[in-house]
DNA sequence: CTGTTAGCGCTTTCAT
DNA sequence: ATGAAAGCGCTAACAG
């Protein structure tokens, strides 16, 4: 038994191959009997219309592909979640690859997509990611975390996020708050937050305690000695991984110390459920990212910068 | 400047479709000359062949679908990750869908697959995925993590991993070691496992000191204290999640007792460095699941299950 | 409303 | 070795 084509259940219904493509594409002049009469016989039959062939002929099977940096980032994933969840619903094809924050396997990839003929991309953005490469693209492309100038962005909401974590700790009565950053280098993860701390101490009059780490557990684990020599009564880490070394740090130390973070692990809640944390609505910027590039793909070249909202946890 | 086609090609060349065609898919019979003529203008043009056109023309792009249970499973994304890199290697899209542990999820997607003309399906099982929703799926077919009467599958070794696992307990020198499992009705996770630490004991005449628990850290962490009042001098852990639970009662408890458990995760490890853990073989796991199914694919349809094979980890 | 007729861009005979 | 021509399965413009 060949396969099934468009021709065939023409045949079997004694009408001609555009009727029956007027059936499959709900196209709305088509009498309801002949419609039934068709349709049932393509039930009856399973046939499905050629996948391939449709998409030659300008129905377009549009294809986004999708950089993420690791695979095993939860926190990407929840939003990789939403967005193909998004794709799927539209019956857009994702390609989903890896970057392990290197700028050069984004531009490897970029030429990948290329040859795949891709007609857009969702890149998630990291710290040593430059421009230059990002502007590689020339096609519909959204930059998700990261922001670039004239390139459309989805991305959090960094100094309102540390803000907010600083006023919870100060409503609960805190007023040395330590605070454990990223390196100025990291703008994301470093500068935007380091800043909005020592922004939000000029406002509330207190006296700042930050020490600055590398973004890893090690070297959080080794400054968090030097910012509690100021005996902070609350600390809050800028990133999940700060908090990982910090909190390592004083258990093995035995003490114990109002920690906050800026970011969320299921993990780490499990430990310390008293841990103040924030979800940094992941699942919406997949949604919003995916909405982005779709008005690009719809030929609107408008460049849009979207932060979304966050939530405290706990 | 309207999309290029070969026809275009052929036309600055002053030669037929038809050679260009030849170059192009690096037929014999073109001579070396014109080949090259042609080449340099493709290259200068920077001419991409249709993607959809020659899908069509039997050249045969395939899709592979990817039933994963959670994106935001670590274990799993190394295994995916893996399976990608293969795949795009190859040329082959894989479409990759979210089951969340539900058979539900999988019945659902296997029809959208079938919609989308998916050629092959990798699916990560699950304790709840019956046998006859996997058998839904007609075409080639990889079941991971979980074996299946008469499918090709690649799973774990957990008889022989519990195994390495109690021997280095063994040869560390203890003698009383408690076994928190996961239930029985748990094929993977829970019987194989619990009936290999019994037969270890049995062999090497060890008092069984077996507790089981749900799989998650809730009901591990309570469990805890029930294995605990035997007095092991070393626990084992049947899964990730149970070390998870295990871990905090220790912790909060503040006992300390040699833990070892069956997975592998970066931040437990983080925590307690002397963890005796076990690397499955994710990244093995993803690169035999693709052979198998390429296998089917080319029509091969001898069913195969592979166990990978695993290593101590610290 | 519906059938006929052209193609889409490419591969593949089949002559030359 | 190479070009002309015939489709692949489908959609869309054009007549009825």
């Amino acid at each position: 038994m060949t396969k099934l084509t468009i021709k065939d259940i023409a045949q079997r219904c004694g009408v001609g191959k555009s009727t029956v493509s007027r059936v499959l594409n709900n196209a709305p002049n088509v009498s309801e009997k002949t419609r039934e009469k068709i349709q049932a016989v393509i039930n009856q039959l399973g046939f499905q219309p050629d996948r391939t062939a449709r998409a030659m002929r300008g129905n377009q099977e549009s294809v986004v592909g999708i950089i993420v940096t690791r695979l095993h980032s939860t926190a990407e994933m929840q939003t990789l979640s939403a967005i193909l969840k998004q794709l799927y619903a539209r019956n857009i094809t994702p390609m989903i690859v890896e970057s392990q924050f290197q700028a050069s396997a984004v531009s490897k990839y970029f030429q990948l997509f290329e040859q795949r003929q891709v007609n857009g991309v969702i890149v998630f953005g990291f710290s040593s990611l430059p421009l230059e490469t990002v502007q590689q693209w020339k096609s519909p492309l959204v930059s998700l975390v990261r922001a670039y100038p004239d390139i459309s962005a989805v991305y959090y909401d960094d100094e309102n996020a540390i803000k907010a974590l600083l006023k919870a700790l100060y409503m609960k009565g805190h007023r040395q708050i330590g605070y454990l950053g990223v390196d100025d280098q990291d703008e994301t993860s470093g500068r935007i937050r380091n800043q909005s701390y020592l922004n939000f101490c000029k406002d509330y009059e207190l006296t700042p305690n930050m020490v600055l780490a590398a973004l890893d557990p090690e070297s959080a684990f080794q400054q968090t000695a030097q910012l509690l020599k100021a005996a902070p009564s609350a600390v809050l880490c800028g990133s999940t991984s700060l908090a990982i070394g910090a909190l390592k740090y004083l258990q093995k130390n035995q003490q114990t110390i109002p920690l906050a973070y800026l970011g969320e692990n299921a993990l780490l809640q499990h430990f310390c459920p008293d841990l103040l944390c924030l979800d940094f609505g992941y699942v919406q910027a997949g949604k919003t990212a995916v909405d982005l590039l779709l008005r690009q793909l719809n030929g609107d070249h408008c460049v849009m910068q979207q932060k979304v909202p966050f939530q405290l946890v706990e």
